[in-house]
RNA sequence: GCGAGUGUGGCGGAAUUGGUAGACGCGGCGGCUUUAGGUGCCGUUGGGGCAACCCGUGCAGGUUCAAGUCCUGCCACUCGCACCA
């Protein structure tokens, strides 16, 4: 039998993924962060994160899940010891008609250890896999443990059951069941045959039916004793203060957080800092020896943590006592460097300390990228990590990143390239054949950075014509000479059109690249200025000429970020001394933006029935008359009565008639 | 199952504030250049129709003068679910 430690992911249908071999769930002392003393901080502070998708800011409130609810003890009968369970719902206490017990819950192992039956099913309930998804899909099964508990508030007994379903991790490992107004209550009740108690009704006075599925909304209390005739919301204040005073139970926030587990039995990790000393017990590594590094000279043979088998590693003494004493031989979760290491960064070069002044000045980190699958954890514990540091001295910001994007995958025929799965396109091939330019130019264009981006190698292609159009527009340029000084004011009117769509593109990229982050799009306008300066490269007057200068800097500026080498070259090409990276970003000229016409679009009800070109400063009533007079307008108008016209002013006039 | 997203031509995508759906690119088609192939250049390209027009943004409803965009209900796919990193 293989002897590992599996991850969830690597358990399929209860066997190891490679071996078959059979996986079971076991107990094992593991070290962790208290990240749950943070759970509050952590989840008020996404409210101070504008600069955070709301997307991953609400991924994160439902992960830390904070609920408030109330604490409540059932007695059993013929025990000493009370069932504690939490519970969102006071208002339905009067509905419950079942207990569960966690597999892992200590009652339910002390049954274990004299009932057979309980032992069997909290094995077999030991083989499933633990991951929420399992649970959360999997077939509610349950035994009755013929233990019988008390209702607090009318006396009942109430059954307690094991129940598959019921997480040690979340609340108190326990459950009062409520079938009549919680799902997962419902559909095990159904399957067991346990009584479903109605206590709250629809707020519409209408009736209650959870003959289907359980009724989870909230609503008025019905056969609810005294509390009958409340709304939830009362009942919840009026139950819990109930239950306080007679000392039953009281109001608790909950967390659906739990706490980092941080231990791994792999060598891949940094090494727990740890001594674990016979008589000291569990002593840190004094500063003089850190880090602890892991040992080269390793064999793998598969079978755990080679650490575990390396005595001349994990045999040394005690920093308190001296005697003999050995390593944590657990090593970190990979997440724990990814929680800080932006911060050595600003200080990689200091071997006497973690941080220094320098991760003070530099963080927060002003923009983070990092792909969407890290939403939760990574960016969770980045921030908790960032907050110990603080309370630590180590650094003033209470927040690792100022900004955030979250990019999309890479993707090939629809498959994602990762790390994990495989890297199925080599960039560096594109490289060698186009050039590191043409590769960045076609990733920045193919999609916005927050989408998944599919490759084409077309598509790369495409990006390398474009860049070659751009160079050789540039060349035939600059070989007819030095371009003439520009003259706004002496322009024609196709000159004048074409130094409007130059401006035009240095607006939209600049907002598209400086505050968008859509990049696509930014590229784009560049590509549809290029097409329009072909066009007028026709002209080599004066004016033409010095246009086409202004048009070519502006491609070149605008470029540069994403194509820095073949915009490197053309700079100079185009007549400066001082390299592109040291030019300033392009500016637009509004004066360059004005138009003495626009074009109105006409809609009848709605649908599009012609165009009329009209001075800019057109009146409403001249629109209008224009507008009506268009001939496939009036075509459309001849059987009808205008009822309405409705002008958006510079972009379309809608008729309304019938 | 729960949480968060996405869905638009043959394909990647655009439409930023409810106002011309399909920018830009790929692919296709036609032409010019070429002995030819390739490259380059020009034109064309959502579907149907000779045309006028009609239809069209996952599906079904709704709001509005006007809906890809807002609302309600569904469907499909993607990401996360704590030991993949």
């Amino acid at each position: 039998m293989d002897q590992t430690v599996l991850a969830n992911e690597q358990v399929v249908d209860g066997k190891g993924w490679r071996s078959g071999a059979t996986v079971e769930r076991r107990e094992i002392p593991q070290w962790f962060l208290r990240i749950t003393d943070y759970a509050d901080e952590l989840l008020e502070a996404l409210d101070e994160l504008p600069g955070w998708p709301e997307q991953v800011r609400a991924m994160q409130r439902n992960w830390i899940g904070r609920s408030e609810g109330v604490e409540l003890r059932f007695d059993i009968q013929g025990r000493d010891e009370a069932l504690n369970v939490y519970t969102t719902r006071p208002d339905t206490l009067f509905g419950v008609s079942y207990m569960g017990l966690a597999p892992e819950h200590p009652l339910t192992r002390e049954l274990a250890r004299s009932n057979p039956e309980i032992a069997a099913f909290v094995e077999e309930c030991n083989k499933a896999g633990v991951a929420e998804a399992t649970v959360a899909t999997m077939e509610k099964k349950g035994l009755d443990t013929g233990l019988r508990a008390i209702h607090p508030l009318t006396g009942e007994e109430i059954p307690v059951w094991v129940a598959n379903f019921v997480l040690m991790s979340y609340g108190s490992g326990a459950i009062m069941a409520v079938p009549a107004h919680d799902q997962r209550d419902w559909e095990f009740a159904t399957k067991y045959a346990l009584p479903i108690l109605p206590v709250i009704a629809p707020a519409d006075g209408s009736d209650v039916d959870v003959s289907n599925e359980a009724f989870t909304e909230k609503g008025v209390l019905i056969n609810s004793g005294d509390f009958t005739g409340m709304t939830s919301e009362q009942a919840f204040e009026a139950i819990a203060d109930w239950l306080q005073k007679q000392g039953l139970g009281e109001r608790q926030t909950n967390y659906r957080l739990r706490d980092w587990g941080v231990s791994r039995q792999r060598y891949w990790g940094a090494p727990i800092p740890i001594i674990n000393c016979p008589a000291c017990g569990q002593v840190p590594v004094p500063d003089d020896q850190l880090p602890v590094e892991l040992p080269e000279d390793v064999q793998f043979d598969g079978a755990g943590s080679p650490l575990k088998q390396m005595p001349e590693w994990y045999r040394t003494t005690c920093p308190d006592c001296g005697g003999e004493a050995e390593r944590e031989t657990d090593t970190f979760d990979t997440f724990m460097e990814s929680a800080w290491y932006f911060a050595r960064f600003a200080c990689a070069d200091n071997d006497g300390a973690m941080l220094d002044d320098r991760a003070r000045y530099w963080l927060p980190v002003d923009q983070y990228i990092g792909g969407i699958e890290h939403a939760i954890l990574h960016l969770l514990y980045a921030r908790f990590y960032q907050k110990v540091m603080r309370d630590e001295g180590l650094t003033a910001a209470g927040e690792p990143f100022a900004n955030l994007l979250t990019q999309g995958m890479v993707l090939k025929d629809g498959a994602k390239m990762s790390k994990s799965k495989g890297n199925t396109v080599d960039p560096q091939e594109l490289v060698d054949r186009f050039g590191a330019d043409t590769v960045r130019l076609f990733t920045m264009f193919a999609a916005p950075p927050e989408q998944s981006l599919e490759w084409s190698d077309s598509g790369v292609e495409g990006a390398y014509r474009f860049l070659k159009r751009l160079w050789h527009l540039v060349r035939t340029h600059v070989e007819q000479g030095a371009a003439p000084a520009l003259d706004a004011v002496a322009l024609n009117g196709d000159q004048r059109e074409v130094r409007r769509k130059v401006h035009e593109t240095i607006r939209k990229a600049t907002d598209d690249i400086g505050r968008r982050y859509t990049f696509n799009t930014g590229v784009a306008s560049v590509m549809e200025l290029l097409n329009a300066l072909y066009k007028a490269a026709d002209d080599d007057s004066d004016a033409g000429r010095a246009v086409l200068q202004e048009g070519l800097e502006a491609a070149v500026l605008i470029l540069a970020p994403i194509v820095p080498h073949v915009c490197h070259r053309l700079w100079r090409e185009l007549g400066h001394d001082q390299p592109v990276v040291d030019a300033a970003w392009p500016r637009w000229d509004d004066t360059a933006l004005v138009q003495d016409t626009h074009s109105l679009v006409v809609q009848v009800n709605g649908k599009l029935r012609g165009n009329v070109e009209l001075p800019a400063d057109a009146e409403r009533d001249a629109i209008e008359a224009a507008a009506l007079e268009e001939p496939n307008v009036q075509r459309f108008l001849a059987d009808k009565t205008v009822r309405k016209v409705i002008v958006v002013p510079g972009k379309l006039v809608n008729v309304v008639a019938n």
